[in-house]
DNA sequence: GGCTGTTAGTTTAAATTTCAAGGAGAGGTC
DNA sequence: GACCTCTCCTTGAAATTTAAACTAACAGCC
């Protein structure tokens, strides 16, 4: 969101010293079709998946990122980094998914911190039942409403986007270093 | 996110009857990359102004929306379709930010049932405090990174995806009728 | 007036996320 | 070994969100 349309300072060049950088009208049009469309998107998947598979997107996330892995296993902390979720945050919905039967933890034998979030068997049967709905509820909203064209910039915007904010950047924040 | 990579059926032309329509590959990199950038973004604003300002990324659009409407002044339900949230989730919002003394309630006199929303004059110093920097915030991790062209597609793309998904559209659901 | 169904908004409890702190092992250095 | 620092992960409490009642008021109808 930006700050109120009043007193929009437009020109850029003409700016005194420190007049704060306004997004322009245009600017601000694409930022909150941005946020509505994320918001309502975020919304519209939680409770699908809430629905059809009785959790969260993001847990659901968690489930997918853990069958593509070789053993159907992660460390916590890689875990952490593949669905861009801080370590504690992890923790806490890993917890849950262990009380579901779907995850189960694992002790690392090379490093006595470590633990693996392994992905059981019926997390597996879970995840099978419910991808099919997944896929068809973000097909409908977002892949069949756009054309080729579209679906491959918004893959580019997204990727420059993401780069941008990852810890690896410049002053970035480590969401799972805290 | 979609499920696992594995078993990927590509022909559609080819599948039997009631195969899913997997993503491809390449949407499912698009997709990804979506998930992710949105995660981190979401992520990032919401500290910077959890530090900046005091409260999370949706709060400070609502003060947003206040300061931009009639007398500062938006009736709950009226709030909560502007900002895609659910009144309840408005209502705790609103609640939270009374307590901070930046929102007050009043009676509506035409419905006794309603409820305005107004914006304090300590909300509306709030807000300018913290508007540039939030600006600066969304600069830096959006706009700065794209081009003009993506800057136009990015809207367009998201304009789309957020009208298939209001609540007027045939089969979703109503959030704030709930 | 009384009845019925709908709308506006709140409230309670449960689930999830965030925040700050902490425990324990790893990996040095001396 | 003692010590220091960093990493891995968890924990508990507070904040936020969700889901499901719930109250009060409107609106139409008889």
């Amino acid at each position: 969101m930006e700050p109120m349309n009043t007193a929009s300072a437009s020109a850029p060049a003409s700016a005194p010293v420190d007049e704060p950088n306004w997004l322009t009208d245009e600017e601000q049009r694409v930022w909150r079709s941005y946020i509505e469309a994320a918001t309502l998107l975020e919304d519209h998947l939680d409770r699908q998946l809430q629905r059809d598979a009785g959790m969260p997107h993001v847990y659901y996330g968690l489930l997918v990122k853990l069958a593509e892995s070789p053993r159907r296993r992660l460390r916590m902390t890689e875990l952490a980094m593949h669905a861009k979720i801080t370590r504690s945050r992890l923790s806490h919905a890993v917890a849950r998914l262990e009380k579901n039967g779907w995850v189960r933890r694992e002790d690392c034998p090379s490093d006595k911190r470590g633990q693996f979030a392994v992905l059981t068997d019926q997390g597996l049967e879970v995840l099978k039942q419910s991808a099919p709905g997944h896929v068809a509820a973000v097909r409908q909203a977002v892949f069949d409403r756009l054309t080729p064209q579209q679906q491959k910039s918004l893959g580019e915007i997204m990727r420059i986007v993401a780069e941008g904010l990852q810890p690896s950047e410049a002053g970035a924040d480590l969401p799972w270093l805290r």
